[in-house]
RNA sequence: GCACCCGUAGCUCAGUUGGAUAGAGCGCUGCCCUCCGAAGGCAGAGGCCGCAGGUUCGAAUCCUGCCGGGUGCGCCA
């Protein structure tokens, strides 16, 4: 919590706690105590704002210390706040709480300083510059993505924005496992494709071909750049082109349909030039020997289905099992080729090379039995000194109309990512993909998402961001003296707020500071989307109230000071749902259509 | 068999890292437009937090053991 640099902290809870410890280390204690470990101290808005704006532990956790009673100990820190001159009011309730309520002055300072800072409020230095690399969808480059890669790659980009935003210093990267069996797969079904766009008859694509229909204009294009001598060309150098050919255009189209999801990577990293004579994978297992972290040595079979043709076999193996995998990994084929388990080994070793301290990864569900040996992989090599994080993506189900859908294999016709983006559009997408902790599963339901109304989170929160802008152009049109510029609101007198509703907003955005770095220290990006439909419902309910009172609406000609409190307080509002959206990747719209 | 994830309202899910009387949305029962966007708001009903122990001032949250669901499990990538 103690991440704020700078003289004014942004976060009110941070700055309270610091508050309500220095309250503690001027107590008058007992001489046999030690010095109190404040480090269990919190101070969060309380669960019911009956209790006040902030409420502390303080006196529960440090009660034992401290060799007095929780309500004892929650009086004199109690005393000690009560000369706070931006508290109000505090009481001790149950068995210790601390509540503190606060003085207007305070939310005056919050609201002034959300709209002098805009978006850039929220953000903070958490990340002090830290290396981090987010490794996100790196789907096989063998065909456009599918529905299965959206919740990956939006959860990464998403938590990389995130993660920017707490002032970390983020890499964006994406592998792209272009050296495996699956590419020469890839190459001779294009090549196939090839033969066809020349006139041949193929027939129906073989088993063990990519059947699918995005390879028939990279045959075409193969047969009007090379023609026919392609087909004579001696099969091995044949291959390597048509590999590096069918691989390029395949990332072209994973390309588009990330810039349709609104995804972005820093760096496109190639699995293949990793490998071959004194490259990396040769360099990594040269140097793992030297630290002992490599020995040759026999595996014992799997506990579940023993495979038929299952033969003990010496192979070279990592030590993996010494760093908390549950085995030790092997590292090169009985072919004598290496395994991608040994690519992962040379690229972790690359990344931890180009100095990356954090190393995370989003990966699918069906990745789960990656997380030890990645952890292991990355302890191994940097001796503990960079982490690994892995967060797995559950499954996504898909609904329409109600009933759930699955995409059939077989056919090679599967539920692209573009048709989801297609049919309900990007923001819908990210958001919905970011409404869930990413650990659980997701039902995603067509028509509901595409839904324009309170029920679908995604357009309550823009609609949100559109309704204040809908307030400041109004009045913008209503008032001669405002012309809606950010400079103009600054200068308002924020002491002229004086509803519990406009504070109730003011508090909320208070606590977006804590939610950023609450959600950037955890990895958790859908916290930010939860944030952002309360904020939203509060905004929406002191609108609302608007319509019972109408001297509450935020436009009035008679008062144009309040009014241009109020539409300072609108125009924070917007900024907030602004910023968060943002780091959602999601837009937020001046007005819904 | 082992590992990881998940079991919270009829349904889909949050739950401030151990805090107060467990919260939203949908669905259900009602209410609110002469008025800044009703594309919205308000209220009500609805719970053995999977089960059983343990840790302590205090547990949906941490530990152990069960039960149920999902995913994965030598050289595929």
């Amino acid at each position: 919590m103690s991440c704020q640099t700078g003289l004014l902290k942004m976060n009110i809870f941070a700055d309270f706690a610091e508050r309500v410890n220095s309250v503690v280390r001027d107590l008058d204690l007992a001489a046999d105590v030690p010095e109190p470990d404040l480090r269990r101290v919190t101070v969060e808005p309380p669960r019911d704002a009956a209790h006040g704006d902030l409420a502390t532990n303080a006196a529960m956790v440090l009660a034992k210390q401290l060799k007095m009673k929780p309500r004892d100990l929650a009086e004199k820190i109690a005393e000690g706040l009560r000369a706070d001159s931006e508290v109000d009011a505090v009481d001790v309730a149950g068995p210790g709480f601390i509540n503190i309520r606060v003085n207007k002055v305070l939310w005056e300072r919050v609201l002034a300083e959300v709209v002098a800072r805009g978006q850039t409020f929220g953000s903070n230095t958490c990340g002090a510059g830290l290396k981090v690399n987010v490794e996100y969808v790196s789907a096989n480059p063998t065909g456009p993505m599918h529905v299965g890669h959206t919740r990956g790659a939006v959860m990464g980009d998403a938590l990389a924005s995130l993660l920017e935003f707490a002032g970390y210093d983020v890499t964006r990267e994406y592998i792209i496992n272009d050296a495996g069996s699956q590419i020469d797969t890839l190459a001779n079904s294009a090549f196939l494709r090839y033969r066809e766009a020349l006139g041949e008859d193929i027939g129906k694509i073989p088993e063990g071909y990519y059947p699918g229909e995005y390879l028939i204009p990279v045959g075409k294009a193969l047969a009007e750049e090379y023609g026919e001598p392609l087909k004579d060309m001696d099969p091995g150098e044949r291959l390597a082109l048509l590999k590096g050919y069918t691989v390029d255009k395949m990332m072209d189209l994973i390309r588009d349909d990330l810039s349709a999801l609104n995804v972005k990577h820093d760096v496109f990293f190639s699995e293949k030039t990793m490998h071959g004579q004194g490259n990396a994978i040769d360099l990594t297992l040269d140097d793992l020997r030297k630290r002992d972290l490599v020995y040759n040595g026999t595996l014992p079979p799997p506990k579940g289905e023993v495979p038929d043709d299952w033969e003990d076999r010496e192979q070279t193996l990592f030590r993996s099992s010494g760093y908390g995998d549950d085995s030790d990994r092997a590292l090169v084929k009985s072919d004598g080729s290496y395994t991608y388990f040994a690519a992962d080994v040379a690229y972790m070793r690359d990344k931890i090379e180009r100095g990356f301290k954090e190393i995370i990864f989003v990966l699918g569900a069906d990745h789960s039995g990656y997380v030890k040996r990645l952890e292991a992989i990355g302890n191994a090599i940097s001796g503990g000194d960079v982490d690994v994080i892995v967060r797995l993506c559950q499954l996504v189900k898909l609904f329409k109309g109600g009933t759930e859908f699955k995409m059939s294999k077989r056919s090679g016709n599967f539920i692209t990512l573009r048709d989801v983006v297609d049919e309900v559009g990007v923001d819908a997408v990210r958001f919905i993909m970011l409404y869930r902790k990413n650990d659980a599963q997701l039902d995603f339901d067509f028509d509901k998402v595409k839904e324009q109304s309170k029920d679908n989170p995604v357009f309550y929160v823009q609609y949100g961001h559109a309704r204040c802008h809908s307030v400041l152009r109004q009045a913008a049109e209503e008032l001669d003296w405002f012309s809606n510029t950010a400079e103009e609101l600054q200068s308002a007198d924020f002491a002229q707020l004086d509803d519990e509703g406009e504070f109730a907003l003011i508090a909320k955005m208070a606590q977006w500071p804590r939610i950023v770095e609450g959600a950037s220290e955890n990895h958790e990006p859908h916290r930010i989307a939860f944030y952002l439909y309360e904020l939203a419902n509060a905004l929406h309910s002191h609108w609302s109230r608007g319509k019972e009172k109408p001297q509450l609406r935020f436009i009035n000609d008679k008062t144009p000071e309040l009014t241009k409190a109020r539409l300072a307080l609108v125009y924070a509002v917007s900024q907030v749902i602004a910023s968060g959206l943002n780091v959602l990747g999601v837009t937020a719209p001046y007005e819904m259509r």
